[in-house]
DNA sequence: ACCGCCGGGTGCC
DNA sequence: ACCGCCGGGTGCC
């Protein structure tokens, strides 16, 4: 029976499984920018690193504090069929509708079969701090199986500090012992001491884990990419008018290789009859199923979408190309024969697939909305014209909803709206189609679980599934799940194990975590760069590029007031410095380094409250704050939904969300923390974007003067007018009012422009690059554009020239900027301008940039966390000349 | 289960 | 013997 007042709800489902809890899965921010200055390396880790802290101990109480852990019995083995060895890691999972004990406990292996029950007593003592939520219960079996009745499992109890007491009262008070200090078979006990008591120093720990993570997983995906593939290359089919380069080739024969071979990834092995996961040291007893696909994770302008359409073309059922009828009753049917040889004979690819509906036909492709007509172009340009495939545009309100209609289809397009809104509607023609294969543009859109577009993406029925992703790891390691999930990697496809197998391995710098992790995406990962190479070959050759930096002078004026800002920022800084809480004050200390900055540019940027912030109230303080994070991101994401920030709000704790997102935040707690800092947080004090910024922007340009970084720029673009007017250019910067500046100089002399900038709406911006990239006559000459805006994967080859008006804190922003228009396609050799006005913080930022390879080195070294603390300090008061 | 536990058979040494 | 001891039956939750 069940003696434990206060008992959470149980599950509808009559499972509870101790990972997953309702109220902590929905609310949930991943990776994402949030407040930062997120070009920013030293920001960016930071955030991070809050961030950090906030997730692991609260949403995922994953990497909470270690408790302690016990030794137990699983019993009942002879009733279930669950496979477990020796070492293996058991999900504990809670049956409250169990009919001969409500506190039942059951044991699963890692594939989820039940291996059998926790005895009794411990189980109503699990039960009760599973309910309770009192502190996350992880098994690990010690010895493996010895008989067919019980056996031993090691239980660890992970939660909040806060929750220790209650845990081991609740386990004492039973006459259970928990083992606290090394446990012996696992390190978890590191975890302990790694998440500390006091907030800065686990901030700090988790900081220099992030970085860890990132780089190392940086690296991985580079090496893996260098790696030379035992691939064949094959022949697109004929139908196909554009011959693929090699490298396309090369990735077209891996795609089918992926989607057809019946044979097991590598860390599967057979051993004693059963199935063996090297890397989780698991077995199951039926063949487990291989993933059909994959994520191609080329660079952009490697032709992604190209390679896709040939496998759509060359890899129908068992193996064999698509052939399709240009007329329905014509007899004359155009074989498209695969030229090269096939990688798999069509028998075993038919077995392999005999239980796969042989039905399925249409491959479905999901893109946002900016890609669409790319797809609808490039099917047409691509594919031979008297080749009738039959693609469905499946968007707009007249779209057919017919579930067979869709069914027919060779290719059905759509885009992540779309999808997730049938999803949230009833009976979604696109959840009940049986595809041949699932292909997702833009992959990485998905990389937030909480997503409705992600949920859906998840709930598709089809064969085979691709994942299509110029930057398949944007922030960190917890990206890679969702789309491991999607391509059902099992078992990682489980959080639980996704987690205990990889995730927190390789965040504590587990070497094996990382091995691991590493062989489970190279068998499902193919990744090239501009860099890699082919048969010894570039994949693709650029014209050349290089980089000038052009010193700009200031007037005597703008020095003077320079100085003034610099000398009152420095007073402030130094005072940080000096009660050591440069840190604690980041957000002050990055708005005084903005400001800085903006003076380098032009003196009006910040607009009429540039002085004496100490005096404004704390309001307008916000104010100022949320002016400065919109116009350096300028398309600043929100940590809770992910996408550019809409109707922005600022926080008290002056960090940045979409008001409805930080409002449902706010309305699904009780005691609300921030996101990003988990400071409170009161829907009342979210202070609102005001709407001044209009009026104010026409009083900018009223009262417009120049400056002396305008007039370098302006003597450049004028001196490269009148040397060669054919030569478009890109004028950069981080600041969208700068930006706003430069627009009156440019129409004085006459020069044609557009603008992109992260305020822009998808359509606009594709009429903006279309209008750019056009060589009709009278199209303009300039692109003003803000440095981050429409993210990566749009094409801007018709300019050969950069100006990078104001330097980046990440070299890496600034080169994948550039990339826009140094890729393929472009003709020119690019010339990058780089402004830096001289004896100004922007000459720090260099000379930092120039060490930050060597920094990020150190930071990997044997130094500890407070020394690393102590080189961001430093880095601030070289930036400040303190 | 090469256990623990239960309950019946049994009973000085 | 209203015990102890023995050995067979039995066995998750």
């Amino acid at each position: 029976m069940c003696a434990h007042p206060g008992v959470g709800p149980w599950g509808n489902t009559g499972l509870l499984v101790n990972c997953v809890s309702g109220t902590m899965q929905s609310r949930r921010w991943f990776g994402g920018a949030g407040f930062s200055f997120a070009d920013d390396p030293v920001t960016e880790t930071l955030s991070q690193a809050i961030r950090g802290t906030g997730e692991e101990l609260d949403r995922e109480p994953d990497t909470g504090v270690l408790f302690g852990s016990l030794r137990g019995s699983v019993v009942g083995l002879r009733y279930y069929t669950g496979v477990v060895n020796k070492g293996e890691m058991v999900s504990l999972v809670r049956q409250p509708q169990n009919p001969y004990d409500r506190n039942a406990v059951m044991v699963a292996n890692v594939y989820g079969s039940q291996v059998g029950h926790i005895k009794r007593e411990l189980a109503a003592l699990l039960a009760n701090i599973m309910d309770n939520n009192l502190a996350r219960v992880e098994g690990v079996v010690p010895f493996g199986v010895k008989n067919q009745f019980t056996m031993s499992v090691v239980l660890s109890f992970w939660g909040k500090e806060e929750n220790r007491d209650a845990v081991v009262r609740q386990i004492t008070s039973r006459s259970f012992k928990l083992q606290t200090g090394p446990t012996g078979t696992h390190t978890h006990a590191d975890t302990g001491t790694l998440i500390a008591s006091s907030w800065v120093i686990s901030c700090l720990t988790v900081c220099v884990c992030l970085i860890w993570e990132r780089f190392h997983v940086c690296r991985w995906f580079q090496r893996s990419a260098q790696e030379d593939y035992k691939i064949g290359e094959r022949e697109a089919v004929e139908v196909m008018c554009t011959p693929l380069l090699p490298h396309q080739k090369q990735a077209l024969s891996w795609m089918c290789v992926c989607e057809n071979n019946v044979a097991l990834p590598h860390f599967w092995e057979v051993k004693g009859g059963l199935f063996y996961n090297t890397l989780t040291h698991s077995s199951v007893r039926e063949r487990p199923q291989r993933v059909r696909g994959g994520i191609l994770a080329d660079d952009m302008g490697l032709g992604k979408t190209l390679t896709t359409i040939a496998l759509i073309l060359s890899n129908f059922h068992h193996g064999k190309p698509l052939y399709t009828h240009p007329h329905p009753f014509d007899e004359c049917i155009i074989w498209c024969v695969s030229q090269g040889k096939s990688v798999v004979s069509p028998v075993e690819a038919a077995s392999s697939q005999s239980t796969d509906d042989p039905a399925a036909r249409a491959t479905l492709i999901i893109c946002p909305l900016s890609v669409l007509s790319n797809w609808l172009d490039q099917l047409d340009q691509h594919v031979r014209a008297d080749v009738k495939l039959n693609v469905y545009l499946y968007y707009g309100s007249e779209r057919n909803r017919d579930t067979h209609f869709l069914s027919s289809q060779h290719v059905v397009l759509t885009t992540y709206n779309v999808l997730s809104a049938e999803y949230s509607g009833s009976a979604s023609p696109l959840h009940t189609v049986s595809w041949l294969r699932v292909v997702l543009d833009e992959g990485h859109i998905i990389r937030n679980p909480n997503a409705q577009q992600s949920k859906a993406v998840l709930k598709l029925n089809t064969q085979r599934r691709w994942i299509l992703t110029g930057t398949p790891i944007q922030n960190n390691l917890r990206d890679l799940w969702m789309l491991v999930a999607f391509l059902r990697l099992k078992p990682f496809d489980v959080r639980e194990w996704w987690n205990r197998v990889i995730q927190r391995p390789v965040t504590q710098g587990d070497k094996t975590g990382l091995q691991n992790l590493q062989a489970l995406v190279k068998c499902v990962t193919l990744r090239r760069t501009k860099t890699s190479r082919v048969c010894g070959r570039p994949l693709v050759s650029l014209p050349e590029r290089s980089v000038r930096i052009e010193e700009v002078e200031l007037t005597q004026k703008e020095r003077e007031e320079y100085e003034l800002a610099r000398t009152e920022g420095r007073t402030t800084i130094s005072r940080y410095v000096a009660e050591g809480t440069v840190l604690k004050n980041y957000a002050d200390v990055l708005a005084i380094l903005v400001r800085l900055r903006q003076f380098c540019c032009h003196p009006d940027l910040l607009g009429k409250t540039t002085t004496h912030t100490a005096d404004l109230l704390l309001r307008e303080r916000l104010i100022v704050k949320l002016r400065l994070v919109l116009g350096t991101g300028s398309d600043e994401e929100c940590a809770v939904c992910l996408n550019s920030v809409r109707l922005p709000v600022i926080t008290h704790c002056a960090h940045v969300y979409c008001r409805p997102c930080i409002a449902q935040v706010i309305r699904s707690e009780q005691v609300a923390r921030c996101p990003l800092c988990r400071g409170q947080i009161k829907a009342s004090e979210l202070v609102e974007f005001p709407l001044e910024e209009e009026e104010e922007g026409s009083n900018l340009l009223e009262n417009w003067r120049s400056s002396s970084k305008v007039e370098a720029l302006m003597s450049s673009l004028l001196r490269l007018r009148s040397e060669d007017d054919s030569i478009r250019s890109l004028v950069v910067s981080q600041f969208t009012r700068f930006l706003t500046i430069l627009e009156i100089p440019l129409r004085e002399e006459g020069f044609k422009f557009v603008r992109l900038d992260g305020t822009m709406s998808q359509k606009r911006r594709a009429q903006v690059i279309q209008e750019f990239q056009s060589d009709a006559p009278g199209s303009p000459l300039i692109m003003l554009l803000s440095l981050k805006a429409g993210g990566v994967g749009i094409n801007l080859s018709a300019a050969s020239r950069v100006f990078l008006m104001d330097p980046a804190w990440n070299p890496a922003v600034e080169d994948q900027c550039v990339d826009r228009c140094h890729r393929l396609g472009q003709k020119r050799d690019v010339v990058i301008t780089k402004f830096i006005v001289k004896g100004s913080v922007e000459e720090n930022m260099v000379k930092i940039q120039r060490q930050k390879q060597d920094l990020v080195e150190k930071a990997f070294g044997t130094k500890n966390p407070g020394e690393r603390n102590t080189s961001r300090v430093d880095e601030i008061r070289a930036l400040m000349e303190l």
